[in-house]
DNA sequence: CGAGTGCTTGACACATTTCAATTCTAGTGG
DNA sequence: CCACTAGAATTGAAATGTGTCAAGCACTCG
């Protein structure tokens, strides 16, 4: 699973054609962006809020996330990123950060300086409707994880969420018989859905003994995916996959 | 309160200029879109899930909701939107409306044709930017509600929404004597900050037996900014209005 | 003045949190 | 290769925030 070895930003390529054929130029540019490329352990910061980045950062392997504290010190995930995704595109246009963005997994992601990207933006509008596009999708996850956190219950949203998963997974090439890797530990699922790590627990008990996925490790399966669906209140409409290249 | 009833766009150069100011012919461009205004009653469906919109619509009076509903029919307010707002903005990229938006209180909002807001943006990049900003503004709004729905119990996220409305009503000027007007039924609050209404009213009840609050009617007054601030949890950070006019 | 809608209140049910202890697991060094 | 250990998963029991139901009240508007 070394996604885009050779070259780094082959998986955003990739990524951007999904929405709309790009010309050779076009892939000819954003083949030449320079490229920082840093590997990193679990749970180390990426951003932090207050941060005035001067580059964005590109996950190439494993997974990060974003995430926000209360006063308080307790920890919300807001958005959950595999490889190709952009976490903090964001940050071209708002100069500090309002979020902190870590490593979930052990990751190897790839730093892009703003003003390169910006002049790609110039020179080729399409790229930059692409690009506002990728931060348009994340705002559209942040909606439907709002109605999650807001109105299901965890076992619901728990359920909804490997939905989520096991779709922008597959996107990617990372599913093989309905199998995935998960590595995230409970007490961070706990921070996505919003709930202690206890009941995250019970819910995945819950989810194990309705038959809706079986753990092997680190590995989730997902042997029915219409229940999991149907458990999860799941509606794949809000990832806008679907409209990828009906431009 | 007309803001804006000469030019109906005037509202919307007004807040973009915050951010960087805009040259003559880029408001020019900006001033002569054409706009189909129109007047809606409190609680009307203004775009629904799975429209496929060719305008965007402008809110020039009143306040408006973005809301998504589960398979049970509950609902989640996602978002807020006061005069000034491009609700829809997103549907010049993504196809399909993956959310609803519905008045709140009686509006005047204007429709403006996609195919316009890509010509001037085409024409004028730093457009592009600044919508592209706006549309990223929201996001970070959806985030942070996260972390306020997720995080926080009801009492905190209460006072944190009424923080937030009152900087962004004031923002748009729409507060005088720290009061404002806050048309909206606590069944409405209950689905903004992901509780039932009959919650809603003791957590109100609370704010205002803490001096936090006081209602008048449709108005709300904030006695001392500061208290209300360390009850909601509240840092303005989020909202990226500090930034402005630092380009 | 009636009617409807929104607000308020009380009592009860229940999902979820918190605390605390125990088991399991993977990674480390000897 | 095994013992050791820190982190992760699991379990139980008690505390609590919040939802639900149901009823009464109070506006506002025609």
């Amino acid at each position: 699973m070394t996604a885009g070895s050779l070259f780094p930003n082959t998986l955003m390529i990739r990524k951007l054609e999904t929405i709309f054929p790009l010309s050779t130029e076009e892939k000819q540019a954003l083949q030449n962006l320079p490229i920082q490329v840093t590997t990193l352990k679990a749970g180390r910061d990426i951003v932090r809020v207050g941060d005035r980045p001067s580059q964005c950062c590109l996950i190439l392997e494993g997974f990060t996330c974003v995430y926000k504290l209360t006063s308080v010190g307790k920890r919300q995930i807001i958005a959950l990123h595999v490889p190709g995704d952009i976490p903090d595109l964001q940050s071209l246009h708002l100069k500090v950060m309002d979020n902190s963005i870590a490593s979930i997994s052990p990751c190897t992601v790839g730093f892009i300086q703003h003003e390169d990207l910006r002049r790609i933006c110039e020179r080729y509008p399409r790229l930059t409707a692409a690009f506002w596009r990728e931060t348009l999708v994340d705002a559209s996850i942040f909606r439907e994880w709002l109605l999650n956190i807001g109105r299901r219950e965890a076992y619901t949203r728990m359920a909804h969420l490997l939905c989520e998963f096991l779709m922008r997974l597959k996107a990617v090439g990372l599913v093989e018989d309905d199998t995935f890797d998960l590595p995230i530990t409970q007490a961070e699922l706990a921070d996505v859905i919003g709930t202690s790590s206890v009941h995250v627990n019970r819910v995945l008990q819950a989810l194990r003994g309705d038959g809706l996925v079986q753990t092997k490790g680190k590995q989730m399966v997902v042997p029915d995916w219409e229940k999991l669906k149907e458990a999860g209140d799941f509606d794949p409409l809000y990832l806008h996959l679907e409209e990828a290249g009906t431009a």
